[in-house]
DNA sequence: AATCTGAATGAATGATCGTACATTTAATGA
DNA sequence: TCATTAAATGTACGATCATTCATTCAGATT
């Protein structure tokens, strides 16, 4: 990932000619808060290049077509979403709570987990049903993070003196977590990252009470 | 609700010149399956009245616009799902938990929980987050479901010795149900509805093990 | 039967939008 | 400084599609 994405940087004004990575970003990021602010159906390419402050014709320069520019879009998301939890996961503990409570706090990264790309993975979500390409890359099929959590579970319930399936156990928290986005989305009086956290959480303590609270595993610092 | 939705019955055509409300409903349907088939942003009325086997004039002369069509097949089929699970409500004994069941149970009434019915729910989905009519009708938004579940969840969490939090316990359950949904239509392997009904009384069971098992409530006929 | 009403058709229209491309502009290197 | 290369622009074209409307047609009313 090459990360230049700071062109708005305050002072000298932006380049007007820019590396072919660097621009293909910036479009990128164009692509999602345009699909954010219209909805996928009404996102035209002139609206991507007006919100990226420049011509339409460049779009085409630098991703042939406009599905070309949607699906390099969501692949970008999708790799965002990959890097961001598996670098949380490298940074916790090796106990499986530990794992579970940074997986689940890396869902609300607020760099990840922001407005326009909560938007943006909702209409690509809504569109994936009748397009290949698209229901690969959304978040259910991402065979490393369901096996991961997964693993977690299965580890965990080992720990507990009671049965539980940890297959269906890491559905439920895999989904309350996609669930808890879709209200931050949808819901007309939404409530906060904070309150997406807890619910999440309180997932969590359902199946793991020794692990878990609504605020997080066990036995840490609180802030 | 004027159902008059049998217009294939087998032996007689289908009347050329039909009631003002079965041809809306027969148009809806066919939408719904567009939708479904192609995804929202590449349904076109060419499309539906194809479906429908009728031409595409005619969808204009029954919802004016495009986005009047649109419209009333959501509201369409906001009101079938809302229909849905009220009838089992009442249908349902008067202690909480078989309450719960039921309408656990009803959000997978193959009536309902189709996949052209599903697709077109996640269609919608996709669309509401920027556009406050869709917002409005889409499932989160259901206040009389949410208050209904949150009543019953205060309920059951008053008959266990435990604590929790009716609020956030009822929004778990709810989202494990539209997150099983997602599932069944995003996953390229999906699991069946079997499967997803068990993943629900899972989530259920979590937080009332005194009222349910991965098969329902305790204490009923099983088949 | 004759008339009337409203459903249904499909060709014509006009607007929107993706794509192609000729032209312009900026950076790099000789 | 000039030449070369690649990025960026904006006009033009063509296709798609929603909408309109004049016309046709079936059933009801008299």
């Amino acid at each position: 990932m090459d990360d230049i994405g700071d062109m708005a940087k305050a002072g000298q004004a932006a380049p007007r000619k820019l590396s072919r990575g660097a621009r293909r970003q910036q479009l990128i990021e164009a692509t999602i808060e345009t699909i954010a602010a219209r909805g996928y159906s009404r996102t035209t390419l002139t609206d991507v290049a007006r919100h990226a402050g420049l011509s339409h014709g460049l779009v085409n320069f630098h991703f042939q077509t406009k599905e070309g520019l949607l699906t390099e879009t969501l692949k970008y998301l999708a790799e965002e979403y990959r890097q961001n939890w598996t670098a949380a996961l490298e940074a916790a503990g090796a106990s499986p709570a530990e794992q579970l409570d940074a997986l689940l706090r890396s869902d609300f990264n607020p760099a990840i987990c922001t407005n326009a790309r909560l938007s943006a993975w909702c209409a690509f979500w809504g569109e994936a049903q009748c397009r290949p390409m698209y229901q690969d890359l959304c978040g259910s099929n991402d065979d490393d993070y369901n096996r991961t959590l997964e693993d977690i579970c299965t580890r965990l319930v080992a720990e507990t003196a009671r049965p539980g399936d940890p297959v269906r156990i890491a559905r439920v928290i895999r989904i309350t977590t996609e669930g808890v986005w879709l209200d931050m989305m949808t819901m007309t009086d939404a409530y906060g990252p904070a309150e997406a956290m807890r619910t999440a959480f309180t997932c969590a303590a359902a199946f793991f009470p020794e692990h878990f609270d609504d605020r997080g595993v066990l036995g840490r610092k609180r802030l």
